[in-house]
DNA sequence: TAGATTGTTAATCGATTAACAATC
DNA sequence: TAGATTGTTAATCGATTAACAATC
């Protein structure tokens, strides 16, 4: 890549990637930025400039190709590849990732669990196995781990996060409530914060209330 | 509120919350911006910004007083009040959300799941009962709810959704792969896209491995 | 060819950072 | 009082929107 692309662009990718995706389910041929636009809710410019970051996908005249652009943002975000995820934390988040079938369709592949409880450990989610902490280094020197899902105690977090970093594990996709203490490192992290989202949602409901 | 605060700001207002839940934790009493700054990876200008927003909540030659501080922005975050939620979708996902004990924390309670599955209405998450989506219409009119979590199909999302607006629910946590169709409606919509999360990561994952 | 719509440059808008007077 | 650090204004930077020539 010659030049960077801003995370504000990045963001917005995988959302169109979700409409194409629809409008692909609808049969729809070609579309206009000006009736995506209008679909999505943000400007046609936007989206025209947002696409040629990475290049002109689109015809004059005749808009862009649904199932071309799809294939190519696609593409852009990785989904074309396998990932191969393991779970650290196999409580009922992790769980719930592991059975998220969808994933799957994405390229995503969550090949184990890891836990510490005995009554987890040796268990299995949909043919998913439930390995003992202790089996982590061995698993991960056997095994080509793309991503580790941390989904345990955010006291515990910080310590596995640099464990697997020491693995070998290039990227980190955190559920604790916490940010990870990685800077150093030449590791990619991606953070969910669901109380950071419910917050959020919590301030806007007061807004809305006292207005 | 005289004027609007931008979403940029709201969006870090649960981090800075975070942090200093964190001092507090280590007994910090006070925290001047710079040093905040340093440990957040932030400009100590943006967080005077951003507080500043709200109001002066620091004193000149002191910084601001950790505890004081913390208690300001979970008033503005609404964290005093409680929060209502039930959860739509007694899946993995809703399952974990319903076993997440530290929303509670933050004035967070979930108070009943729903489900059209014949093996899970009738049971108990965490003392948490689990009804049949039939029940949804009674239980809203019986109860004073705040917040619904959707955790379903996105094939059903929709529906569900404008049915939780009809009966007055004001805001919708949502975690179906789908952007609501919502617009016109008065309610508040925060999304929890977890796919999105995930091709945000494998595209950072793409940059690092061909640059 | 005429109409539609892109790709791209220029203009605007908003958000971030820097600077510093006010003041504890 | 002297030093530290805020609150706030001004400067900069980046992102979004508008406009339009290029072209299918």
């Amino acid at each position: 890549m010659t030049k960077e692309i801003s995370q504000a662009v990045i963001k917005r990718m995988p959302r169109y990637y979700r409409y194409l995706g629809e409008l692909l389910d609808d049969n729809v041929e070609r579309i206009s930025s000006r009736d995506l636009s209008k679909r999505m809710n943000v400007t046609a410019s936007q989206i025209r400039q947002d696409l040629n970051n990475f290049g002109g996908f689109g015809q004059q005249g005749y808009g862009y190709n649904v199932k071309f652009l799809y294939d190519v943002i696609g593409r852009i975000l990785g989904l074309d590849q396998t990932h191969n995820i393991i779970v650290v934390g196999a409580g009922n988040l992790g769980q719930a990732l592991a059975n998220y079938v969808k994933f799957e369709k994405f390229g995503f592949v969550i090949t184990a669990l890891f836990d510490v409880d005995p009554n987890l450990i040796g268990t299995k989610v949909r043919d998913i196995p439930v390995y003992g902490l202790d089996k982590l280094d061995e698993y991960c020197k056997n095994n080509e781990i793309d991503i580790a899902a941390l989904t345990l105690p955010k006291n515990k977090a910080d310590d596995v996060a640099h464990h697997l970093v020491d693995l070998g594990i290039g990227a980190i996709w955190n559920f604790a409530h916490v940010d990870l203490d990685l800077e150093e490192d030449d590791v990619i992290v991606e953070n969910v914060h669901l109380s950071d989202s419910l917050m959020r949602l919590s301030y806007n409901i007061m807004q809305k209330k006292f207005s």
